[in-house]
DNA sequence: GGTACGCTGTAAAACGTTTCACGACCCCAG
DNA sequence: CTGGGGTCGTGAAACGTTTTACAGCGTACC
């Protein structure tokens, strides 16, 4: 049982491998008799084209390549169906989760190269991620997404992650909070200290506003419980009435830890998450967090990749820059 | 610019384009010296060798193909995980996401014969899918996850969906629970009706007992909140006291749109979820939920393909099945 | 001293497809 | 009747790699 070849097809049809290529390909350039010949045959012997002889042909592999941070949270996978509507019909997107592990996003780079990509789309983990990236551009396009290039070579497309941590803290500040801590998983990933940054601006804009800092290796919500936990056992004094995660998932965990330790939310204390996930709203306390539209950001890193690919565009470090919302509901503001 | 081949780099060291090829896949068989000049050559040049040519040659791809019916739910998440786990170095696994679209699963299967996949773990979307699957394991080892095949062909691995159901049931019984009500995802999905075969019998079991169908056609927590306030409108002779539902995301939901609608979640209400995500347990009460070992399923599927592709095992219709756990919270049996 | 053998390097074929260049055929105008 | 141009089909080259088969050479053994 050997593999169906165009070969065959052409015997089927009786008729030449290059009238069966070119019955398929440019239909326009052979008459239509043989494209209706052509055509059954491959239905008959069900013909399958070999990607890899077309693509050692023709030297495009139609694929797009992606890394992520890890493909299990929302955010990303709606990064990733953004890309997929950009690329479009007869382009494929290669996801590689690099899983918050730089040797994995090495691997991936590697497979982009073996495999021909034609442009990539990067979201890059800590700064080795970064340089990693600027290396890869040399030979095919870049896009960076959710991170803005220092160097300034590289386009991307990203949030406003400072704006996104300033409007939750002044959100909590408005509704009079002054004790903030902001819980932030992973120091190294710059989306966080970026987030952090911008706490620190709205604090620093109101005096009396004090911001404490805590931080989760993990962006679980299990741990987010534990955190919860560890937060109501602070002695009232010590305890913050504003609570500023960079995540959901940890956000959900610690408004659930702080009510079984009998702690109110939001009367006692305000919490904020950040990605505005599906569970946002069914959490607990329904969630207050950051939305940032990711499913459009990965459409508009598609379309600028593909420019770059078609030569339309050059690359220039050209920063797309979107908006975060924030999405309030009870977990500041109660039930009302 | 051009692409650096086997061709520059035999060049570049002065020596065959063979004895490259051989240096880097088969050491052995040529003197160290021409190892170490090759070597040295390539990463001068930084050679990567072209995976569609090498392909095309060897005829292996060391892809697996894998769908899953929709990414974002983490119960398929983690079944990537394993099989990804069991597939080992060397081996990818290219993932494509069926999104509870026939046509979709279908353009996946072309795509695995296109770039010769090794093997494939499907987790078909419905009998169309099914049958799909069955043509596809005609060219190349196919295991399916997560489904057995009622024709006893193809090998599989998968959880015992009707004892799943059956356990949810019964726990309710078991709590007093008398009118339940089934809230089922697109009955047309196998898992879906093998859970609400298993209600069945634990119902029928216990004359007393009665159940109602509810169907949601997408499975979103916002769906979840829509079919809750259904619920909670019904007279209250009309309700149920219990409620089965066949995916977490839903159950969510459902608790909060009762709890919404001032109805008491488990007091008036019980709610069993299905798939013990991580979120079911910061719900907004707490959920109880049939849990499903999803990575050890991937990985037992990834281990069965690897014997098939090897040889050391024979496609014959040979069926693993994994028995659900049931994890017990307050969204049955209350905080206590 | 000749044969056989092992070791190492290489030329060339092969993988399955697309495309280029050419040729056959037909039609119409001169 | 001939020539020019258009249409449509085809053989063969090309893509970049691996592998086969063979050649050259030195060594060991009779």
């Amino acid at each position: 049982m050997k593999r169906v070849g165009i070969r065959d097809v052409a015997r089927h049809a009786g008729v030449s491998m290059s009238s069966v290529s070119n019955a398929l390909n440019k239909p326009e350039r052979v008459s239509d008799e043989i494209v209706q010949r052509v055509r059954t045959a491959v239905d008959e012997l069900g013909y399958v084209p070999l990607q890899a002889a077309q693509q050692l042909r023709i030297g495009r592999s139609g694929l797009l390549g992606m890394t992520v941070i890890n493909i299990t949270n929302p955010f990303f996978a709606d990064l990733v169906s953004g890309a997929e509507d950009a690329a479009g019909a007869g382009v494929r997107v290669l996801v590689g989760n690099s899983d918050d592990d730089e040797d994995k996003e090495r691997e991936y780079f590697r497979l982009f190269e073996r495999v021909q990509v034609e442009g990539a789309l990067v979201s890059p983990f800590g700064e080795a991620g970064e340089r990693l990236a600027r290396q890869l551009a040399r030979s095919i396009p870049v896009v960076l997404v959710d991170r803005v290039d220092d160097e300034g070579v590289l386009d991307s497309v990203s949030f406003d992650d400072v704006a996104g941590g300033r409007m939750a803290a002044e959100h909590l500040i408005s509704l009079g909070r002054t004790r903030l801590t902001f819980l932030g998983a992973r120091e190294e990933v710059r989306q966080v200290r970026e987030r952090l940054e911008g706490v620190r601006q709205a604090v620093e804009a109101h005096p009396r506003v004090s911001l404490d800092l805590m931080w989760s290796h993990r962006t679980t919500s299990e741990r987010g419980i534990a955190m919860g936990a560890r937060i109501a056992e602070l002695p009232e004094d010590e305890r913050p009435d504003g609570v500023v995660t960079t995540n959901d998932h940890l956000a959900c965990g610690v408004v659930h830890g702080l009510l079984r330790a009998g702690v109110r939310v939001p009367e006692d204390v305000a919490v904020v998450g950040y990605d505005d996930i599906e569970f946002a709203a069914v959490a607990a306390v329904p969630l207050t967090s950051v939305r940032q539209p990711a499913r459009d950001m990965g459409r508009a890193a598609g379309v600028r990749l593909m420019q770059l690919i078609s030569g339309e565009a050059q690359a220039s470090g050209h920063a797309i820059r979107f908006e975060p919302e924030l999405s309030v509901r009870a977990s500041t503001v109660g039930y009302r």
